[in-house]
DNA sequence: TTGTATGCGTTATCAC
DNA sequence: GTGATAACGCATACAA
C-alpha cells in the first residue's frame, strides 16, 4: 500500500509561492486574484494532484455535505420490499445537490441504534426508516441540531419531517377493485409491528364497511403473525373455514408472495380459485405479476432527500410533511369471483 | 431547528474538574487512573451528552472507521440484479467492526466518477464496482495511499484486491444440466460490456466444446446487445431460426426475466417448448422459480470488507484476491427437451 | 491583491 | 495519575 502523503495546502502554498490563505481563497473562487496567481496555484494544484481535505473543510464550514442514512436492515425480502428504492431516490436525491449518503450498519442482534450514532457530526441531517430510533432517540437526534427526516411514521416531534404513503387510499382501490370482481369474502394477512401495517389493517377494516360487508375476525389476521415466512399456519386456517376467503389483500408484498408460493404448493389456482393482492409494489412483485399496491418509493427517498437539505439550510419549515399517493395496480393475481 | 452548541472535551473536563487531556484518555480508556476521577468524567459525559466529534477525531487518529463504497447505479433490475445484496454484505462486514459506509452519490448521466472523490480522507479505503472507475482511476486512488477492493473485476493493477466469482464454473454446471436433459442447441443471450459478462460468453462456448456440440454464431448473442428492455428483436431472431434453440443460457436473470415475460406474451410455453436459465440468483429469480446461478452475492461484500479493513490495517497482503464458487440451482424453467 | 494569524476539538507527547 | 501543549489542515478575518 502507497503511503504517500497527501499534499496539503501548504504544499500547494509553497509550490504556487504563495501564502495559504490565497490559496484556499483561490481554490474556493473567493476574493479577486491576479491572473498569474490565479494561473500559478491552480497548476501547482494539478501537479501536487492536491485534493482538499474533507473532514478540515467540514469542521471549517460546519456542512459535511453528507446525510445519514439509517435503514432497519437492508434485508431481503423482509419486511420493507422497498428499502432499496428508497435508498436509491434519497441518494439521488443528494446527488444532484453533490451529497453524499453515510449509510449506518445497524444489523439486528448485531447493534442497538442510539442517537449518538448521528451526533458525531459527520452528517447534516439524518433519514430514518422505522424501527431503529423510538421517539425519544429521535427526539434526542433533533433536540441536538441534528435535521431529522422520518420514513413512514407520521406520529413524530414537533419539528421532524416525515415523509409516509397513503396506505388507507391502496386498500380502498384494491378492495374497490375487489368487489367490484364479485368478490365478498376478502381476507387481510398481515402483522401489526409497524405503522404502514397497522394503517393498512385499519383501512382493510374500514374497506369491508365501506362496501357494507360485515368485519369477520376470523378473516383477518391476529397481532402475533410474524414475517412472511411463518405465514403458512395463519393460510392453513384461511383456506380451512368454512366460508373460506375468496381474495387475499395481504399486508405487503413479502407476504403476498409467500402466500402465492403456498398456494402453488397447495395446487389452489390463483388467480381462478383465489385472488391475491400485495402492496408496495415491489420488483418482485412487478415480476410475478402479483396485482398490488405501488408506492412511490424512490419519490419517498427523494422527497426526504429535498426535506433533508432543506432543513439544512435552515429552512424552518413547520410543515416539511407529506404523504404521498399510491396506485394500485390489478395484474395476473386477481379475477373474477369463482371464474 | 434546535441550535443547541453539542459540548466538547473542554466543556466535559471543566465539568469533571479534570484536563482535556485526561478526560480524552478516561473516555478512550487509555492509561491508569484513579476511580475517582473516572467517575466524576463518565458522570460529566452522562450529563452534558458528550459525543466527541469523528471529524476531529479522525483528524487526530488519521482513521474514520468508514469505507467508501461505489455502486455505479443502485438501478433496480438493471445489469447487476444483485447489488443490493452486495452492499448488504459491505455493511454488514463492516458492521461487525464498527465501521460504516459512505456510499458515493453516482448516478448515471449525473457525474462522472473521478477519483479525487475517495481521496478527500472521508473514508479508509474503498469497494469499487464495475464500471464507475478506469484502471487509470483505480491506480490513482490506490497510488494515493487508499487502499481499493474491486469487485467483479480481476485485471486489477498490482496492489488492488479483488474479489470475483467463478462464471466458468456457473456457466459449465448450468450447461452439462441442460445437456443432461437432452439439450443440444443451446442458445446463449447477452452483451459483453461487463468482464462478467464476458466471461459467461466465454464460458458458454468452452462448454459447448465440452459436450462436443458445434458453436454456431447464430446461437450467440453479437457484441451490440443491450439492456435487458431491448432482448425482444434478439429473442425473436432466436425463435424464428430453421433449427430454434431449446435451451436459452441468460448472461444474467434480468435479460433472462425479460426473456421469460416475451415468451410469455408470445405463448411459449416454458419450460416444456423452452428452456430458461438465468445466472446471479437475485431476488425475483427466485420468486419465479427460474433456474438460474446463485453467485453469493453478501459474501462477495462481505469478503469486500475484509480486505478493506485488512488492507486499512497495513496487511500488505499482496494475495488479496478470491474468486468465490458459484452454484447452479435447477427450478421450474429448465425441462427434458420436447417434453 | 496578498500574507499572517487564529481557531476549530481532539489525540498524542511529554513533563510533572 | 494528571496536566499542559503541540499538532492535525483548512478557512476566515484582518493586517499589510
Amino acid at each position: 500500500v502507497g503511503v504517500a502523503r497527501r499534499a496539503t495546502i501548504s504544499d500547494l502554498a509553497r509550490a504556487a509561492a504563495v501564502s495559504v490563505g490565497t490559496a484556499s481563497n483561490v481554490l474556493n473562487g473567493k476574493g479577486r486574484h491576479a491572473e498569474t496567481t490565479r494561473l500559478r496555484v491552480i497548476e501547482a494544484a494539478r501537479n501536487l494532484q492536491f485534493v482538499p481535505n474533507a473532514l478540515i473543510r467540514s469542521l471549517q464550514t460546519g456542512t459535511t455535505n453528507a446525510v445519514g442514512v439509517f435503514t432497519w436492515r437492508l434485508e431481503r425480502g423482509d419486511w420493507h420490499d422497498v428499502t432499496f428504492d428508497v435508498l436509491r431516490g434519497i441518494s439521488r436525491g443528494l446527488a444532484e445537490h453533490g451529497m453524499d449518503v453515510l449509510l449506518y450498519a445497524a444489523h439486528p442482534h448485531e447493534h442497538n441504534v442510539e442517537a449518538t450514532y448521528f451526533l458525531d457530526g459527520r452528517v447534516d441531517a439524518v433519514v430514518l426508516a422505522p424501527g431503529g430510533l423510538d421517539r425519544e432517540g429521535i427526539e434526542a437526534v433533533a433536540g441536538a441540531g441534528v435535521p431529522v427526516v422520518a420514513l413512514y411514521q407520521s406520529d413524530v416531534p414537533e419539528r421532524v419531517a416525515s415523509v409516509c404513503i397513503d396506505n388507507r387510499m391502496g386498500v380502498f382501490d384494491a378492495m374497490a377493485h375487489l368487489v367490484a370482481l364479485g368478490h365478498r369474502r376478502i381476507a387481510f394477512i398481515g402483522p401489526t409491528y409497524t405503522e404502514d401495517f397497522r394503517e393498512r389493517r385499519d383501512a382493510y377494516g374500514a374497506g369491508l364497511a365501506r362496501h357494507g360487508l360485515r368485519f369477520d375476525p376470523d378473516m383477518c389476521s391476529a397481532e402475533g403473525l410474524g414475517t412472511p415466512d411463518t405465514v403458512g399456519p395463519e393460510l392453513a386456517r384461511l383456506l380451512s373455514l368454512g366460508r373460506a376467503p375468496t381474495a387475499l389483500l395481504c399486508a405487503n408484498d413479502g407476504y403476498a408472495l409467500a402466500v402465492l408460493e403456498l398456494l402453488r404448493q397447495r395446487e389452489v389456482a390463483v388467480p381462478n380459485s383465489v385472488s391475491v393482492v400485495g402492496f408496495d409494489g415491489s420488483a418482485q412483485a412487478l415480476t410475478v405479476g402479483l396485482s398490488t399496491v405501488r408506492q412511490p418509493a424512490e419519490e419517498v427517498g427523494a422527497q426526504a432527500a429535498q426535506y433533508a437539505r432543506a432543513l439544512v439550510g435552515g429552512a424552518t419549515l413547520t410543515e416539511c410533511r407529506t404523504t404521498l399517493p399510491v396506485t394500485y395496480v390489478a395484474a395476473r393475481t386477481t379475477a373474477p369471483v369463482g371464474t
